[in-house]
RNA sequence: GGGCUGGUAGAUCAGCGGAAGAUCGCUACCUUGGCAUGGUAGAGGCCUCGGGUUCAAUUCCCGAUCAGUCCA
């Protein structure tokens, strides 16, 4: 356990804290109470600074954080900018989550040095685990900053660790007029992410107002320390990671009875004013009832609705109210607290550049914006999401790039709006038609099919209950409808797939890093090296030329020669720093054999459209930011010999008229003949210098990122590059396709690829006109003439044949087999198709009295049977000879009563299929 | 990255193996002093594309593509 990683925590000792033991929840705490029994965190204390605030004087977001950030500036630490709420440096989160997700991985593991040591920042966070309870408890929020000083600590050299964490702690609050007798500092080993230490959560008044963790242990198998079961050891490196609520701290300076009148009053007040509520919180009253909510929810578990009855029943009983008038005054009033905290969530994200989408972060984004929507759907508030979230950017003077942002903000909200009304509207009539489908087979609506619409169609229950109610239909859902969407997920897919690393590993492991000089010398195409080892037919050398796949560019190909013996070069791959070449194998086994001295000849012509294409890309990049705007952001890239490819986030289709504007610019910038410059430079310097643009292209790991410029375009980049622009060649984009909502992918070629490209248009263009002997330039015209002459033709095609179809029938009338008062017409044909067999089949079931057998040979055998309203009576059927017919010439057929169709391969079945249905009407018609 | 749903007339959709439909919109005519409206007639479909199964595919199967949606 990690009893043990308190022992060395000397302050409490040391300033007259009592260690205890909580008599209701049985953690351990500090006091400097003696007579304190509890902990002072939910559920066993509740908030007693609701209308007596904790701090003497009441700050607003900007304050708190200034004097937060400045407190700890004094002591020695540096204030450093806050990161994006997206965490582009990071692969395995998509929103930064903690201020110390801003130094994971690589800075906490000691790979990287930080910006500043010891450092202090507020970060805003997002997390959005507790969506429902939001606007509910009265603290919960989506987005929060974190307040932060952190250290980083080595073996070589300690700045503090854990007392001084917490002595400053201590002086933090009582310089902001906390009574410190009511602190109290709880217990609470702290694991995740494969790292643990221990832990204190700092509780005030009933609020926890911070966590202050001491992160020195990883996750090891070999590991002696067993924290929730797994094993962990000793980090050479130990870091004070703090956490301190920044909109906590301004709630407990004013003791309003939510979070949310402290944090954004106006915000609130302005949605209140739309709404038409009355939020006084001035009325002694009225602010009870809130403050009573944020104390019984502080408590409990609050999602779902079960959960909220239980709140409202407790609240109601405690100030002595109805709990239907309860529900009243509070239901808008939540949904307005929710409003606020989600558009503070979208100013952020968008500001932050997310692109709301159906996939990863934009997913996330366009959640938390739907669930606006909704609710402001439900309080009848009608005002665009951007005005809210213009609202935040005023009162938030602190993010002046929000209002750079606001113009694409803007237009992504209105565009997104309006998508949601869409999807809202279709899928309204869905529910209705479900519905009404339902209703007269008299049963309800079933769970299934309401969970089937939610899940392809995103209507929320709550809308399908509105919906279903317009057209009569009531339709119930169970409180836990949302888990049993995701219980149905679970059960359809879990399959994980297996990590496929490389075969020999265990041996790559023992072998020298490989020395790399395709950087160095990156025109070089021929070298000598050492083979070190060999496994079937992978080689790896002490030192190599070939550029492994990597960065989304292909590997390079070319040959290996040992003596006489020549091996082409089909794959290059890196394994931890080792790289692999993979041969193709002619003979039964290599030939080659460790300690030998090779040549390697990279295949020159491959390599150089990898780096046109590279270069390209970077280029395409810079330009398409230039059309499109600033919040456009590589989403995954390929180059190959032929073809690139770049995905960005864009919030729209690109049109036709902004690429040609990003050809043109792209292919200026090519004939600027601009050098591209490359730079090397350590990960956190190169972060400050020229921000997380860089990561465009993925996070490379390691501690120093190659740095590549192509004009304005700055990227970390492991590829090869071509040294100057102008060797690029022409660009030239060949298509854009959507792969996801919010992400474009555009597709084009460079150099000889993009002339190839040209060139196999052109072709296209020129045998289009060749066939219509025509210009192409006059294509288009002529194509549309043809298409709409033939669409014509075949009209006037089809009414020919129904024409004809006619005539000929009068005439195979006349020429009937009468049979009492029915006529048979019998007709074999060679080459008339089912189509006008069938033509003149619907012209003779005009005669109620008739009955046809056509029969046409072609392609094998069809067949038509028509048989007359009145025949039909006697009990013929249509269906029946075809089927005889069809059978007589080895095939099947079937229709109604009246009309009847079929047909087989064997020709030489028709004279006896004419002859077993003639035999069959006439037996029929004449009983 | 995975799952689900859908592409049929200008729009919204029905049909889901055997004659391509409805409603709105459009055009013309009738009704009216004019308009709202009502009536009659008509135009408008490579049933997204490419394979397969079948005597026969808008319909079933596979693939592509476009769109929607849920989840990591």
């Amino acid at each position: 356990m990690l009893d043990e990683e308190y022992e060395d925590i000397t302050y409490f000792k040391e300033n007259g804290f009592f260690e205890k033991e909580c008599t209701k929840c049985g953690n351990i705490f500090w006091t400097r109470d003696e007579k304190r029994e509890t902990c002072g965190d939910a559920p066993c204390d509740i908030y007693t600074f609701i209308g007596k605030p904790i701090f003497s004087k009441p700050m607003n977001l900007a304050e708190m954080r200034e004097y937060f950030l400045n407190f700890f500036e004094e002591r020695g630490h540096t204030r450093i900018d806050r990161y994006p709420v997206v965490a582009r440096w990071r692969d395995d989160i998509y929103l930064t989550i903690a201020s110390i997700a801003d130094f994971q991985p690589f800075v906490t593991s000691g790979l990287v040095p930080p910006p500043a040591n010891p450092l202090t920042i507020s970060q805003p966070c997002i997390r959005l685990n507790d969506l429902d309870s939001v606007g509910r408890t009265g603290r919960h929020l989506t987005t929060f900053e974190m307040m932060a000083h952190h250290v980083f600590n080595s073996k070589d050299k300690e700045i503090y660790w854990k007392d001084k964490t917490i002595a400053l702690c201590d002086e933090l609050l009582t310089s902001l007029g906390a009574d410190i007798t009511e602190v109290t500092y709880i217990k609470s080993p702290w694991a995740g992410g494969g790292n643990a230490g221990a832990s204190v959560e700092v509780m005030v008044g009933g609020l926890e107002l911070a966590t202050l963790v001491f992160m020195n242990l990883k996750e090891s198998k070999t590991g002696t320390i067993d924290v929730k079961g797994k094993m962990y050891e000793r980090m050479d490196s130990y870091i004070v990671d703090t956490g301190y609520g920044l909109e906590r701290f301004v709630w407990a300076s004013q003791g309003t009875p939510t979070i949310y009148d402290a944090v954004f009053p106006t915000i609130v007040q302005e949605l209140t004013n739309l709404a038409g509520i009355d939020h006084e919180l001035n009325n002694p009253e009225y602010a009870k009832i809130f403050a009573s909510n944020a104390q019984f929810a502080g408590v409990m578990d609050v999602s779902g609705n079960a959960n909220l009855l239980e709140l409202r029943r407790q609240v109601a009983d405690s100030i002595g109210m109805d709990v239907d008038e309860l529900n009243r005054i509070m239901d808008p009033m939540e949904k307005i607290f929710a409003i606020a905290d989600h558009t503070r969530c979208l100013t952020f994200m968008l500001g932050d550049g997310i692109i709301p989408s159906n996939v990863k972060s934009g997913y996330l984004a366009r959640l938390v914006l739907r669930r606006t929507i909704r609710m402001l759907a439900d309080l009848g508030v009608n005002v665009p999401l951007s005005e809210i979230v213009a609202l935040h950017i005023d009162n938030m003077p602190e993010y002046p790039e929000f209002e750079d942002t606001f113009k694409v903000t803007e237009e992504i909200l209105a565009l997104e709006e309006e998508k949601y009304r869409q999807t809202i509207e279709r899928g309204r009539k869905i529910i209705q038609k479900a519905a009404v489908r339902y209703q007269e087979k008299g049963e309800s609506l079933p769970l299934e099919e309401l969970m089937e619409i939610y899940d392809s169609h995103g209507i929320p229950p709550e809308v399908s209950k509105e919906a279903a109610k317009e057209v009569g239909v009531t339709v119930e859902f169970p409180d836990n409808f949302y888990s049993l969407v995701a219980d149905m997920h679970s059960e359809a897919g879990d399959k994980d797939e297996s990590i496929t690393g490389f075969k020999y590993m265990d041996k790559i492991e023992r072998l020298p890093l490989t020395k790399r000089f395709y950087y160095d010398e990156p025109e070089r195409m021929e070298f000598e090296a050492v083979v070190l080892d060999t496994f079937e037919d992978f080689v790896v050398l002490d030192n190599t030329y070939f550029y492994p796949e990597g960065g989304g560019q292909e590997a390079d190909n070319g040959m290996l020669m040992a003596g006489t013996f020549v091996y082409d070069v089909i794959d290059v791959q890196m394994y931890n720093g080792v790289v692999i070449h993979k041969l193709n194998i002619t003979d039964k086994e290599l030939l080659i054999n460790r300690g030998d001295m090779i040549i390697g000849q990279v295949d020159k012509k491959r390599r150089m459209a990898h780096s046109r294409h590279h270069t390209a890309t970077h280029i395409v990049n810079d330009a398409a930011r230039k059309v499109l705007g600033n919040h456009i952001w590589q989403a995954g890239a390929q180059k190959t010999e032929n073809r690139a490819r770049l995905d960005i986030s864009h919030y729209k289709h690109i049109t036709q008229d902004e690429i040609n504007e990003i050809e043109m610019i792209a292919n200026k910038m090519v004939m600027e003949n601009k050098k591209v410059h490359f730079e090397s430079l350590d990960r956190t310097e190169a972060e400050q210098k020229y921000g997380f643009g860089l990561y465009q292209g993925g996070i490379p790991p390691g501690k120093t990122l190659r740095i590549v410029k192509v004009g304005s375009d700055i990227e970390a980049c492991g590829g090869t590059h071509c040294l100057s622009t102008g060797v690029v060649g022409p660009i030239k984009i060949l298509k854009t396709e959507r792969i996801q909502d919010g992400v474009e992918r555009l597709e084009y070629a460079a150099g000889e690829a993009a002339i190839a490209a040209v060139q196999e248009m052109e072709g296209l263009l020129r045998d289009s006109s060749e066939i219509l002997s025509i210009q192409p330039e006059i294509l288009p015209p002529t194509v549309e003439r043809f298409f709409d002459e033939w669409k014509e033709l075949q009209k006037e095609n089809e009414k020919l044949k129904e024409e004809l179809a006619g005539a000929r029938t009068i005439k195979m009338l006349q020429n009937a087999e009468k049979i009492g008062e029915f006529s048979l017409v019998v007709n074999v044909t060679k080459g008339d198709g089912i189509d006008s067999l069938r033509m003149a089949a619907i012209e003779i079931l005009k005669d109620e009295n008739a009955v046809a057998v056509l029969l046409s040979e072609t392609d094998g055998v069809k067949a038509v049977a028509a048989v007359g309203k009145n025949a039909v009576t006697k009990g013929l059927k249509a269906g029946d000879l075809v089927k005889m017919m069809s059978q007589a010439v080895g095939g099947g057929g079937g229709g109604k009563p009246d009309l009847a169709m079929g047909g087989g391969p064997d020709a030489s079945g028709i004279e006896k299929a004419k002859a077993e249905a003639v035999a069959k009407i006439k037996e029929t018609l004449s009983s």
